[in-house]
RNA sequence: GCGGUUAUGGUGAAGUGGUUAACACACCGGAUUGUGGUUCCGGCAUGCGUGGGUUCGAUCCCCACUAACCGCCCCA
């Protein structure tokens, strides 16, 4: 047997209807928010992540899907959303769009070769907002609100932002050289990752697990104390405006986003999970990274959420999105002719704009009842030789048992009536 | 990429180196020659993830592969 890809699952029905109302409740947000749905391919060159997400990532340098297509074009299924909105942006010269800043979101599948997980696989699905041309510290604000009003909207109540600051490149940079001076001398009492760390990317030395005793953790210089001025101000920008929005969050100087093109405001949501995964979301913003990719220098901000764990937890929280559904009517055939006579009614019914269906493997009276319950069916018609000859069907009312004849011809008025 | 656990029907699962692989649910049929949700009865894995090996014989022992789950790394 063919199995399915690794890391790859199925949608099956009786989960589909779950997405449905995920993307359906995550449309709803964007329109009141004003975003509006931006398209990509799901492929890209491979030059944009590489040059978007950055190359020292672990996305670009190990968990990318790139291929060779037939012209001999490298290409890669896309890991993330954030470079291909920005290329369109580019590309398609949004910036010179007097609707500005542009407010786009997206939802669909991203792909990343790694270990699958419960809440982790190869494809996955990214539901993400991106803002281009505002460094207003109210936009910043207004992406996290949506975020949580997403969330809310569906149910979910265990919910946390972490909320952190990386400064602009000056500060940044500052920081990184005082954890790089403040860990160097005695990185050698550190786990091997953390050695690792040092100079790839200092600050996740911070939430490292193993060395979390270790006495220069405590002491370590935190990104908050960094800051420059503007970077500084600007922070307590956003942090004022969440403040009355009345947006519960949490600071944590260690939260650093694993992709390079984030500055300034970073932010994680944390949500309810079996496993050892609880980021729901995540974003941050992102003002060097339009100019980067070709375009005007522009300011940028955004998040990514993965339906996956989303799903998983509302499981958590115990947080059904059920639906019942339930068809208006059920066909029995009862015999040969009754059974040449029942696709008609039936499409009647259909075409009556009523939901219907009918027994398609010859089952017994009794099996095409059980299934009619399975369906939820509200009435049942059947049809058996005597109804046939007087043209009139016997219908049951599934919820009290009672039945009545009803002429063919007044069939759909008759259902359609009691429904 | 590294480490650990696991893999029996549509589902949940029991089980043993040797003739018929428990049980429950679901499903189909019968009791009720044309009526569901209750009850009773019957049926339902030529097969125990895939491929090798050991053995007279393997679902059960060994190896490899594949996949799922958990942890690390990292992230959504």
């Amino acid at each position: 047997m063919i199995q399915i890809p690794r890391g790859t699952y199925d949608v099956l029905p009786e989960d589909a209807f779950k997405w449905q109302k995920i993307e359906a409740a995550a449309r709803e947000i964007c329109a009141r928010f004003n975003y509006k749905e931006l398209r990509t391919p799901l492929f890209e060159s491979t030059a944009l992540f590489q040059r978007g997400v950055g190359d020292t990532t672990d996305i670009v340098q190990k968990e990318m899907y790139s291929f060779k297509d037939r012209g001999g074009r490298e290409l890669t299924l896309r890991p993330e959303g954030t470079a291909s909105i920005v290329r369109a942006y580019v590309e398609n010269k949004l910036y010179g769009d007097p609707n500005q800043p542009q407010k786009l979101y997206y939802i669909g599948p991203m792909f990343r070769y790694e270990r699958p997980q419960a809440g982790r696989n190869r494809q996955f699905t990214q539901f993400g907002c991106e803002a281009l041309g505002s460094a207003d510290p109210s936009i910043d604000a207004e992406v996290i609100s949506l975020a949580m009003t997403f969330y809310q909207t569906l149910g979910l109540k265990k919910l946390k932002l972490v909320l952190n600051s990386l400064g602009d490149p000056e500060s940044r940079k500052a920081h990184r050289d005082a954890l790089i001076a403040h860990f160097k001398p005695s990185i050698g009492e550190f786990c091997d990752d953390c050695q690792q760390r040092l100079e790839k990317n200092p600050l996740r030395i911070l939430d490292c697990k193993a060395d979390h005793n270790h006495p220069l953790m405590a002491t370590a210089p935190s990104i908050i104390d960094y800051l420059n001025d503007a970077s500084r101000d600007y922070f307590n920008k956003v942090k004022a405006i969440l403040d009355e929005m009345g947006i519960d969050y949490e600071l944590d100087p260690t939260l650093v986003r694993g992709l390079d093109y984030y500055n300034h405001t970073t932010f994680e949501i944390m949500g309810a999970s079996q496993g050892a995964i609880t980021t729901l979301m995540g974003g941050g913003r992102y003002n060097g990274l339009v100019s980067e990719l070709g375009g005007p220098e522009t300011p940028g901000i955004g998040f990514a959420l993965s339906i996956e764990r989303l799903l998983l937890a509302l499981e958590v929280e115990g947080i059904s999105l059920n639906s019942d559904p339930a068809l208006d009517g059920f066909v029995v055939a009862i015999g040969e002719a009754a059974e040449q006579k029942t696709p008609v009614l039936l499409n009647r019914l259909r075409l009556a704009g009523l939901t219907a269906d009918k027994d398609y493997i010859g089952r017994k009276v009794k099996g095409q009842f059980k299934q009619a319950d399975r369906d939820k069916a509200k009435f049942v018609v059947v049809i058996g030789d005597e109804e046939l000859e007087q043209e009139k069907a016997v219908v049951k009312n599934m919820a009290d048992g009672s039945q009545e004849a009803v002429a063919f011809k007044d069939l759909t008025d008759y259902l359609k009536e009691k429904i």
